[in-house]
RNA sequence: GGGAGGGUAGCGAAGUGGCUAAACGCGGCAGACUGUAAAUCUGUUCCUUCGGGUUCGGCAGUUCGAAUCUGUCCCCUCCCA
């Protein structure tokens, strides 16, 4: 088979067996760990490409259902694809829609042959297929580009899980089945079962024996469920994947984490939670999730985290950030942005860095530690 | 000088006898946010030792009861001279 995208663990962390890794893509190779924006509407909100290079941005993502909607598969196909219609020459991957299924949950319905959904624009019935979501998909042309699948509640019953997984791997066999760009755009297959270990460990394996899958993601989390079962979810999953296949662990984004999924040996992390609180006025920094309009940072002239070294730490004040919030300027919005987004990036760096030096274990116990982070139930930031 | 309309919490603005410590909006303060229906949403915003206390320009009345009715004074806006 020949594929587009190839994994190659580079190193494994004597302490804590942690690995690093590189991603070879159509677009470039990039080294894992590692996290990607979230740019849904194929704009990683408020940022430019050329913002996204300068903080050391590699993959970033689009979102099939949202990109399909608005503008249509069919004009991003005639610019040439999601590239060159946002201008962005780094690697991508678009998610399925699965994640509409869930968040999207009191307007959609789900059968067999798909979900209908109501729109959230104008209420016209839409109509979701595995099909059909790798049809969007290879007209948007990511690098990567995911199997559809439900992303289903939690909690749910055992029952309701068990007749979810078998759903999703039969839609599985489907976008297989589907995917005419072969060699051009790498599909994964996306791991559910919530927190059940016996429906996890069938998932994984069963996607496994579909045998053309060219990465596996982990979904089905952060769904609502502690990190305690988080960990667990994921612990399930990835001791049925190949090791020499990428893993990747959707939808997270909180630092604990991160390097909880690292431990794990997940190479990719995506979550819309940076850029999402830093346009509410949230940043991540050394010293934790911090309220950028908080009252006591009216006179406060340093940086945003005096040990970051982001566009925005490097030019900025607390005190100018906390006024442009209150002033409701979008220069906030974008300047919070790409902090947070560097934040991420750069503990991923950091993180590499650990593992390549065989420390990882200290590296992410000196981090909880000093963040005051529980292991297993915080929310970290 | 004559006439008309107004003064309600930080601001704007409802309310025109009891269900009103007083709608709503803004502003303020605090919180949430994890494959983005999110530049969004939630809580709170007279004082309090949580029993209560003091309010709707000031004062004096009517009434069982007044932000709401009467008198008077102060102030603001507009129109006419």
């Amino acid at each position: 088979m020949t594929r587009a995208i190839t994994f190659e663990v580079t190193h494994v962390c004597k302490q804590s067996g942690a690995r690093t890794g590189l991603l070879h893509t159509p677009h470039g190779t990039v080294e894992t760990p590692m996290f990607m924006p979230v740019g849904t509407a194929a704009t990683v909100k408020f940022i430019s490409p050329e913002e996204l290079y300068d903080m050391g941005a590699g993959v970033i993502l689009a979102n099939t259902y949202h990109c399909w909607l608005r503008p249509g598969e069919d004009v991003v196909a005639a610019a040439g694809g999601l590239h060159k219609f946002m201008n962005y020459k780094n690697p991508m991957l678009t998610d399925c829609g699965g994640f509409q299924v869930f968040s999207l949950a009191d307007r959609r319905k789900i059968k067999e042959e798909g979900v209908t959904f109501k729109s959230h624009l104008d209420g016209s019935t839409l109509f979701l297929s595995p099909e059909k979501s790798i049809e969007i998909q290879n007209k948007l042309g990511a690098d990567m580009i995911m199997s559809f699948d439900e992303c289903p509640p939690y909690p749910a019953t055992y029952q309701y899980m068990e007749d979810s997984v078998n759903r999703t791997l039969r839609w599985a066999e489907r976008g297989l089945k589907a995917h005419k760009r072969v060699g051009e755009q790498g599909l994964f297959g996306i791991v559910q079962g919530g927190e059940f270990e016996d429906l996890r460990r069938h998932s994984a394996e069963s996607l496994v024996a579909m045998g053309q899958f060219e990465g596996y993601a982990i979904g089905g989390t952060s769904v609502g469920e502690t990190k305690e079962t988080m960990y667990k979810m994921i612990d399930y999953s990835v001791k049925h994947l190949p090791y020499e296949e990428v893993r990747y662990l959707m939808g997270v984004g909180s630092t604990d984490a991160l390097l909880e999924g690292i431990l794990r040996n997940v190479d990719m992390f995506d979550c819309v939670l940076p850029t999402r609180i830093a346009r509410h006025g949230t940043l991540m920094s050394s010293q934790g999730r911090i309220s950028i309009k908080k009252q006591e940072y009216e006179y406060d002239f340093g940086p945003l985290d005096p040990e970051c070294d982001c566009y925005t730490c490097k030019n900025y004040s607390r005190a100018y950030l906390r006024h442009l919030f209150r002033c409701n300027e979008g220069l906030g919005s974008r300047l919070l942005s790409i902090h947070n987004l560097r934040f991420l990036i750069r503990l991923m760096e950091e993180a590499r860095q650990a593992i390549k030096e065989d420390r990882f274990l200290d590296f992410k116990n000196e981090f909880f530690a000093r963040h005051n982070l529980n292991s297993i139930d915080s929310r970290g930031f």
